[in-house]
RNA sequence: GGCUCGGUAGCUCAGUGGUAGAGCAGGGGACUCAUAAGCCCUUGGUCGUAGGUUCAAAUCCUACCCGAGUCACCA
C-alpha cells in the first residue's frame, strides 16, 4: 500500500455575490498546504462552490436569471480569482453537479433507512410579512424583532437529522482529541456547545425549491446538509472506493470561524452516521479585516482582490497573508502594510540578497559556483528545512517564515562579515581566495534552499529565483525535508540577476 | 444577556510564576557586492483598569472596561 494522499479542503463558497480577498485567503492557505505536502507525497486539494439555497435563488431572481444560469455565470469569477492567486486546486466541485447531487440523495436515503433521518414536525414562530422564522429567544416582547409585528406559531412537517444521538460520541471525540479543532478558542467554543446539549437538525425545506429534491416530493434538502457532503462526493464516496479511501479522512479542513459549528458538530455527526472516519483537523481561521471591520459587501469595504493581485503580484499578497499575523486570528489589512512587507522582507532582505549574490559570483567567478573546502553555514541551518516543513504543515506559517528568514539574515550578515569585495582584491593571498570561494558557495547554496522552501508560498517568484540561480529542472519537485547544503555542485553556472521584488511606493 | 477569544514598545506580534522580547518604523555609525538595499549600535513599554494570591505575576484568581466571535435552521 502506498502512503495515503494528503487531502486538504476549503469550504465551498456560497455564490450569492462576488468573491473577495477573504475567499482568496482560505484558498491560498489550502494551496500552500497542498504544494508543501506534494514535495514529499501525493496530495489532493479540493475547493468549489455552494450553489443551492434561498439566498442564491433570491440573488438570481433579482438579476432576472434562473438560479442555475446565475451560478453558471458566477462560478468563473471564483475560478478566475483563484487562478490570479496561483491556487492550483486538483478539483473544483459545484453542488449543482450530478456527481454531487447523486451523493446527497444517496446519503439522505441511507440515513433514512437506518433511522438517522426521520420525519418530524418543526415548530417555531413565523413572521408572515418578513417570511422569516424566529427563535423564541430572539423575539422582542413576543413580536418580530425586525418589523415589530406579531408572529404566529407555525407547525411544519420536516425531515430531521438525529444530531442529538451523536452528542456523546462527539464529546468523547473532542475530549480524546483536543487538537482536532484548532485554534484552541474554536475548540473551547464547540466543546461548550456540545456540553450544553444538541437538538436534532431540520434538514428539509419547503418554502423554496432551489435545492436537491427529496425523492418523495417533500421539499428540498437543507443547503448545509447538502453542502457539507461535497467533501466526500468530490472524491468518490459510493462511486469510486479506491479513490475515496486513498483520500478520506481529510488531513486538514479549512473553514472560517463563523462556520466552525457546522464543520465540527454537524459534519462529524453525519460522518459517524455514515460510518466514516472524522477529518484529522478542522482549522477555523480568522478573518482579514479593514480597520478591524469584517470584510463584506454590506460594509462597502471589500477590497477588490483582483486589483490587489495585479497591483502587488500574487506572491507578495500570498506572503503577506501568511506572514503578517499568526494564522487563526483576525488581522487588519492595509495596502501600507502590504508595501512594508514587500519592501522590507521581500525586496530588501530576500530579493537584494539574491541580486547581490549573483552579481558577486558573476564578477568574481564568472558565474561558476567554486569548489569550497569549508563552510560558513551548514551546521547552523541543517535542521531548518524539516523544521520549516513541519511548521507549514502544522499551519504555523508565521513561525515557518520567521524561521526561514533567519537564513536570509544569516546570509546577508555573512556577506558583511567576510567582505567578498575585499577578498577578491587579495588576488595573491590563497587563503583569502579559498575563503571567497566558501562564502560564495554558501551564498548560492543558501539561496537554493530558500527558493525550494519558499516555492509553495511564492510559486512564481521562487521559480524566477530558481532560474536566476541557474537551475533548469522543476523546482516544485524538490523535496524540502531532504535538502542538503552540499547538493549544490561546484561548477554549476548561475543565471542572470534581475530584481526579484522591485521596490514599491504607495500609489493612490 | 450567556459562553469563547483577545487587549504587551508608534505598527504587527512573541513571551503562561522568577530581573520585559523580536521584526518593522525612528535615531546614530562603519562599509560598498547590491533593489540608497545590506551590516553594526541605539531611542522606545507603570504588559487594558482596580483589587487579590505568592518570597516573586504580563503570566494564577476576582470584578470591571474595550474589541471580536458565537448563542442552533441566511450561508
Amino acid at each position: 500500500m502506498s502512503e495515503r494522499t494528503y487531502y486538504v479542503t476549503t469550504p465551498i463558497y456560497y455564490i450569492s455575490g462576488q468573491p473577495h480577498i477573504g475567499h482568496a485567503y482560505t484558498t491560498i492557505v489550502a494551496d500552500v498546504l497542498a504544494r508543501t505536502a506534494r514535495t514529499s507525497r501525493s496530495s489532493f486539494f479540493l475547493t468549489g462552490t455552494d450553489e443551492h439555497g434561498q439566498k442564491v435563488a433570491e440573488a438570481a431572481e433579482h438579476a432576472g436569471m434562473s438560479p442555475q444560469a446565475w451560478c453558471d455565470a458566477l462560478v468563473p469569477r471564483w475560478q478566475q480569482l483563484f487562478a490570479s492567486y496561483d491556487c492550483a486546486y486538483d478539483d473544483f466541485i459545484r453542488t449543482t453537479q450530478p456527481r454531487h447531487e447523486r451523493v446527497v440523495s444517496a446519503v439522505f436515503e441511507q440515513l433514512r433507512a437506518n433511522g438517522d433521518v426521520y420525519r418530524g414536525t418543526y415548530e417555531g414562530w413565523y413572521c408572515v410579512s418578513d417570511e422569516t422564522f424566529w427563535l423564541e429567544s430572539k423575539l422582542i416582547d413576543g413580536n418580530c424583532p425586525t418589523c415589530g409585528r406579531p408572529v404566529t406559531r407555525l407547525t411544519e412537517e420536516s425531515w430531521f437529522f438525529r444530531l442529538s444521538a451523536y452528542r456523546q460520541r462527539l464529546l468523547e471525540h473532542f475530549r480524546a482529541n483536543p487538537e482536532w479543532v484548532r485554534p484552541r478558542s474554536a475548540y473551547n467554543e464547540m466543546l461548550a456547545i456540545l456540553e450544553g446539549g444538541l437538538e436534532d437538525l431540520s434538514i428539509s425545506r419547503t418554502a423554496f425549491d432551489w435545492g436537491i429534491p427529496i425523492a418523495d416530493g417533500s421539499g428540498v434538502i437543507y443547503v448545509w446538509f447538502d453542502a457539507l457532503l461535497n467533501y466526500i462526493s468530490a472524491i468518490g464516496w459510493s462511486s469510486d472506493n479506491a479513490a475515496f479511501h486513498a483520500r478520506w479522512p481529510a488531513d486538514v479542513q479549512l473553514v472560517g470561524k463563523e462556520i466552525a459549528r457546522f464543520h465540527t458538530i454537524v459534519w462529524p455527526a453525519v460522518l459517524m452516521a455514515l460510518g466514516l472516519e472524522l477529518p484529522r483537523l478542522v482549522y477555523a481561521h480568522g478573518w482579514i479585516t479593514v480597520d478591524g471591520q469584517k470584510i463584506g459587501k454590506s460594509l462597502g469595504n471589500a477590497v477588490d482582490a483582483f486589483v490587489l493581485a495585479e497591483r502587488y503580484g500574487a506572491d507578495t499578497i500570498r506572503y503577506f497573508l501568511l506572514r503578517e499575523a499568526p494564522f487563526g486570528s483576525d488581522f487588519s489589512y492595509s495596502e501600507e502594510k502590504i508595501i512594508a512587507r514587500r519592501n522590507a522582507d521581500l525586496g530588501n532582505d530576500l530579493g537584494n540578497l539574491l541580486n547581490r549574490s549573483i552579481s558577486m559570483i558573476t564578477k568574481y567567478f564568472s558565474g561558476v559556483v567554486p569548489l569550497s573546502t569549508a563552510t560558513t553555514f551548514s551546521d547552523a541551518f541543517t535542521t531548518l528545512p524539516p523544521r520549516y516543513t513541519e511548521a507549514v504543515l502544522d499551519l504555523r506559517f508565521r513561525d515557518a517564515l520567521e524561521d526561514a528568514w533567519t537564513l536570509v539574515s544569516g546570509l546577508n550578515r555573512s556577506i558583511d562579515e567576510h567582505k567578498p569585495w575585499a577578498l577578491a582584491k587579495a588576488t595573491d593571498d590563497s587563503e583569502a581566495q579559498a575563503r571567497l570561494a566558501t562564502v560564495m558557495y554558501d551564498l548560492i547554496a543558501g539561496l537554493r534552499w530558500l527558493a525550494i522552501m519558499l516555492a509553495p508560498i511564492m510559486p512564481d517568484r521562487a521559480r524566477e529565483m530558481w532560474h536566476q540561480l541557474g537551475f533548469t529542472d522543476d523546482i516544485a519537485l524538490q523535496s524540502i525535508r531532504e535538502l542538503q547544503w552540499h547538493d549544490l555542485l561546484p561548477g554549476h553556472h548561475v543565471g542572470t540577476g534581475a530584481p526579484l521584488f522591485p521596490r514599491l511606493e504607495l500609489t493612490s
